[in-house]
DNA sequence: GCCTATGAATTGTCCAACATAAAATTATAT
DNA sequence: ATATAATTTTATGTTGGACAATTCATAGGC
């Protein structure tokens, strides 16, 4: 840029030192103030700067404290992606064949991985999911479902991605479930996958998960 | 959240604007002032959440014209990356689990899918890859390389998702190549990897695949 | 030695003002 | 009449100051 503005170069100043110090992840930076009068500034421009730092989940601060480093980089991508709102109709295969490629790659993880607790909750979700009120939140239980089942393998990107496709998913679950007449089905759906997980049954997880992920396509387009 | 803040909370009401309007790339915001008035607020607090906006790459200000919005994302996550400083072993497994739950999982789309040109794309990767001057460019062309291969699937969620991990793998692969003595070990892999999907062979596409991604552990840390 | 109250430090929010840059408008010259 | 230059307008960029809210640390009381 020509002109950097002020906010910028602050932000390449606070860079700077966090390299020059060797800062990592619990280190302290200085307070506002501070870094206001170190570089010249006012504190309502580092507070700009700091704001920028927030956003990449790189910073946090705590009240009395200052600011602090931390490293939440993945759940502000997760944010990032939250904005991103214009799902074309086309893209929803995509989708579900991308959840089918995650959900079925676990599989072995999944099984290997899954308590008796995790099986818990997976029939909790789904009871509450056939019993919810509305779309909306037969949908979210319905997410919910999905992403618990990722959570067992414990592998927090692939966690992260399911979060930030999360709007995405969810819509695709909506309008799956306006169309489909009878929440039953999709439980009965669940159902077998769980008892899948429970017998630790590669190959009945394999065909169940496969062919529910296919099933809600039929009602879309 | 127990205490939202105001500038989150002027988040969510400027999303939740962009959405009820439908507004996309191109179109402007209400001014600082405006959404500050609007959504009684001050004009500080408004400018926080805009630099939010701005880190996440989807907004841009223009002097006497306001804020508009605008699809920096992919930028902006370079610039997020841009302060990682090193790998983490426990990262480094993470990301390399994910891409051996994707990797392997489009095994069979994969094998149905390729092409002779795809394999060409493949062979010429490879060996730019080994010939490569420098470590950045060799984690260039390894990045390129498994890209072409999650191409051959045509699943554009799964291209989207991967181009979006684009700044975390290349810097993890830089960081092996960096370590590692030689480059012609990774293009033995590859070339076991292209073989098996001329050949169309599962079991030694994912066991090769499967190796190949657990291979970089051994240095890091 | 533990608990409580007080005080201090830092972020969070707001206000007001001026500087700066760029678009829009008007004035001017050819 | 049109192109160009000067002016005005408008929104962001930056600064300084003020007060509230929160939380950590310390001193004092039991």
């Amino acid at each position: 840029m020509n002109n950097p503005s002020a906010v910028d170069r602050i932000l390449g100043e606070i860079r700077e030192m966090i390299a020059r110090e060797k800062l990592g992840v619990g280190d302290p930076l200085p307070t506002e103030v501070e870094i206001a009068r170190i570089f010249g500034t006012s504190r309502n421009t580092v507070r700009e700067a700091i704001s920028t730092l927030k956003a990449y989940g790189i910073v946090e601060t705590r009240k009395r404290v200052g600011p602090v480093l931390v490293d939440n980089r993945h759940s502000a991508i997760s944010a990032l992606f939250a904005f991103s709102q214009n799902i074309s109709p086309e893209a929803f295969n995509d989708i579900q064949g991308f959840r089918r490629i995650v959900e079925c790659g676990i599989c072995d993880a999944v099984l290997e991985k899954r308590s008796e607790q995790d099986i818990q909750s997976l029939e909790t979700l789904n009871a509450e999911m056939e019993e919810a009120e509305g779309v909306a939140e037969a949908a979210e239980k319905d997410y919910l479902f999905h992403l618990q089942i990722v959570n067992i393998v414990g592998n927090s990107t692939t966690c992260d991605v399911y979060r930030f496709l999360e709007p995405v998913i969810r819509r695709l679950l909506e309008s799956g479930k306006s169309q489909r007449t009878s929440r039953v089905d999709i439980g009965v759906e669940h159902q077998g996958i769980i008892d899948a997980i429970r017998e630790r049954d590669k190959f009945a997880y394999q065909y169940r998960m496969s062919r529910h992920l296919k099933s809600g396509l039929k009602f879309i387009s």
